[in-house]
DNA sequence: TTCCAGGCGTATC
DNA sequence: GATACGCATGGA
């Protein structure tokens, strides 16, 4: 990963990303292709920090971007400092993975705020793609940006009519409440061992087994999280009964970045 | 019209 | 602990 300053951008050279692959598979939903065909642009946010990302010939641009946020927000946030081709290559023993980080390997995990993280899977459930971005797209709407719990302390399902979120509104004033009154800090939650975590978090309701996976792979980065979806369970019957090999485990997650992608866009086609 | 979507809560056994 | 069913909403 090597980065150069133009002008007021940034323009970064490294292996292993694409920005379809990666922006749009389903692990964050802010994120708006405003190019199209060949030109790849995406317009998006951390939380609530801003950016414009394209991908040129040889590099990325960071659109409008200083090197200070650069290196706070973005260089963390697409995990530029994790090497993914030497994962591919550990996890690529396998050959059903293999076939999978072949087929689109540049999708890297991002590393989402935690908050926005939980928020956002609780919404997913029983959802598509498309209904979950437009439901966070009119939260966003409402509160003009991603808002945080504090900022949406006291609400009740019926403040959230605006969203369509359907059953869901409750299980978002749940979460709020719990973290508003203390009853759940993510900074301690995030200290413990996943076991302990993904306990806690399931005390939220409708939060289980999968959308708490979620918040702990995408929020708070705890790579051996599998988030057990639909189509996590058709990779896991078809090519996994036993489970996944002993090597694959601590990556996991990552692993099931790949799998997930390749069952729901070619597998299954 | 019916089915399904990055599931979960509840009831029932 | 396993299984069946309802749930808001909207696109296919």
């Amino acid at each position: 990963m090597e980065y150069i300053k133009n002008g007021g951008d940034i323009l970064l050279k490294t292996p292993d990303l694409d920005l379809d692959e990666t922006l749009d598979c389903g692990q964050a939903f802010r994120w708006e292709r405003i190019g199209s065909g060949s030109d790849c642009t995406y317009r998006g946010f951390m939380l609530n920090t801003p950016l414009t990302v394209s991908a040129e010939k040889d590099y990325f641009r960071f659109h409008d971007t200083d090197e200070e946020t650069f290196q706070k927000v973005w260089i963390p946030y697409f995990d530029l400092e994790t090497d993914y081709t030497e994962i591919k290559e550990r996890l690529s023993e396998d050959g059903t993975l293999a076939k999978a980080c072949a087929y689109a390997g540049g999708i890297r995990l991002l590393r989402q705020d935690s908050w926005e993280a939980l928020c956002s899977f609780i919404i997913s459930q029983n959802n598509n793609i498309p209904r979950i971005k437009g439901i966070i797209g009119r939260l966003c709407d409402m509160y003009s940006g991603f808002p945080g719990f504090e900022q949406m302390k006291g609400i009740v399902p019926d403040d959230l009519a605006p969203l369509r979120a359907g059953f869901r509104a409750k299980y978002i004033t749940d979460c709020i409440e719990k973290l508003n009154s203390g009853k759940i800090v993510i900074d301690e939650v995030k200290k413990l061992p996943v076991d302990e975590a993904r306990k806690i978090l399931m005390t939220i309701k409708g939060v289980g087994p999968k959308v708490a996976d979620c918040a702990l792979l995408y929020g708070m980065y705890r790579i051996d999280c599998v988030p057990m979806d639909v189509w996590m369970k058709r990779v896991m019957e078809q090519f996994y009964p036993e489970g996944f090999p002993e090597f694959v485990l601590p990556y996991a997650g990552i692993a099931q970045q790949y799998l997930f992608h390749y069952m729901r866009t070619e597998i299954s086609k």
